[in-house]
DNA sequence: CGACACATTGACCAGACTCAAAGCTAGTGG
DNA sequence: CCACTAGCTTTGAGTCTGGTCAATGTGTCG
């Protein structure tokens, strides 16, 4: 029986380099495991929790609701992701979490975290380090966001994804689950729901991708990364990513 | 004589507790002062640099660069931030940062800086802190980028800068050095040139805000804040902001 | 078989872009 | 002290990407 510290070890060995004495420290992380529906809120902005979560199977994503009730999603996790490390060090959240496809996640307390980090210091290395990836995601997205064509954008995020889903060994690179509708999707990219229907219809009528039953599959990964002007710098992958 | 670490302090107290100890600490830090031109380039994206800049007075932003040369800034720097902190844990910078005005900036190894930072591991903790704060302001860059329309971002930026300003102590939240062209504030905004002058041009027919000479004047700060949909709490600061 | 959610299409609209020209303004040198 | 310049700002006119509204397919599940 793999203990779930397992997928975060892959996460955190995917961004450095990691020691038996840090794996074994985070095998004292322990947590209940909790199954959240599709639809289903995580966390939500203003709340001020006491555990983090981690996600072990299925899909979540970060989101920020506006007055108007528009909501923009600012990132997507795959398993592996504490998505709302953030509550460690901040008392208010701000944004919420939300799972987009039956999920599993490991609710771990502050307390047990840190007391596992304050242990093994160098574990806080490579958590400070995890923060900082993921400030660098949302910089890159907001280049996106600021800087790309609806079609640049859309083929950034599939790009950006199967990088990630690599480092973790959940993908070869070209195929890998991606539950999100339409609707989320136009969430994401800041578009309209039928502009993203024209434009993913642009990406298949490329050959460059396929989307369907919550899995895309990249036809032709040069083109695609090329497209949307993607350089995987911003991961900090130490592993080189398939080409 | 003030210290360097005068600013930085005020800069971390406004993020989190702090105590003497963290401040004597922090006056271990040792740098050279370095002075940078407008336009010229503090650290460049590709870089791998040794040290981390922290900002001491002019203003300074970080961007990012497309293959078709077009630029994307993610973020503005006040006096007290350190744009870099990032280097510290990767190896290579994903990202430029650059003066927008005769600017000058301590210079502080990143050696000089982990001793200070094991010396005293409260300071870690406010140091990640921070981290998660400027994640945090990507992430709502992202909202603002994908569902703000240009006069809503264009406040929301104006919002952020007072807010930030204010909590380091250099403004009294109406006014606030600025000192950025139309053409660096589209490179902020994902828009043209062009239209970022015809959208100062609305809020200031509003008679919401005077941008000029390289200073920004808040007419109306709670109508401008309704109208970009402000909410500060995703800059964590603790003192209360005042209205 | 229906119902519901999601995907797709069509027709029209608008916010932001492009290109190009003309005004300002601060700094420079005569 | 003024003319000149370079860079920044402003304006105008036409275009295009992406938005809106509304209807029609399609697929899945009870």
């Amino acid at each position: 029986m793999e203990h779930f510290s397992d997928i975060l070890m892959r996460r955190l060995d995917s961004i450095g380099p990691t020691s038996s004495v840090e794996r074994e420290a985070l095998q004292m992380l322990t947590g209940q495991t909790r199954a959240f529906e599709r639809g289903q809120d995580l966390v939500r902005e203003g709340d001020k929790p006491e555990e983090c979560m981690l996600v072990l199977s299925g899909f979540v994503c970060s989101y920020k609701v506006l007055p108007d009730s528009s909501k923009q999603i600012v990132s997507f996790h795959v398993p592996g992701d504490i998505p709302d490390l953030h509550s460690m060090f901040v008392e208010e959240l701000d944004f919420s979490v939300a799972a987009t496809t039956q999920s599993t996640v490991v609710v771990i307390s502050h307390e047990n975290l840190r007391r596992v980090l304050k242990s093994v210091p160098e574990l806080v290395d490579l958590f400070w380090r995890d923060t900082l990836i993921s400030a660098a995601v949302f910089r890159t997205w907001v280049m996106a966001a600021g800087r790309l064509t609806a079609t640049e954008h859309l083929a950034h995020i599939f790009c950006e994804l199967s990088a990630r889903y690599q480092a973790v060994g959940l993908s070869d690179g070209n195929t890998y689950d991606f539950p999100v509708t339409q609707q989320e999707l136009s969430d994401a990219l800041g578009l309209t729901p039928v502009h993203v229907n024209r434009t993913l219809q642009e990406l298949r009528g490329k050959d460059l991708i396929e989307m369907r039953s919550g899995k895309v599959n990249i036809l032709d990964y040069d083109r695609l990364k090329a497209l949307a002007n993607f350089n995987p710098n911003y991961l900090h992958i130490r592993k080189p990513i398939a080409a």
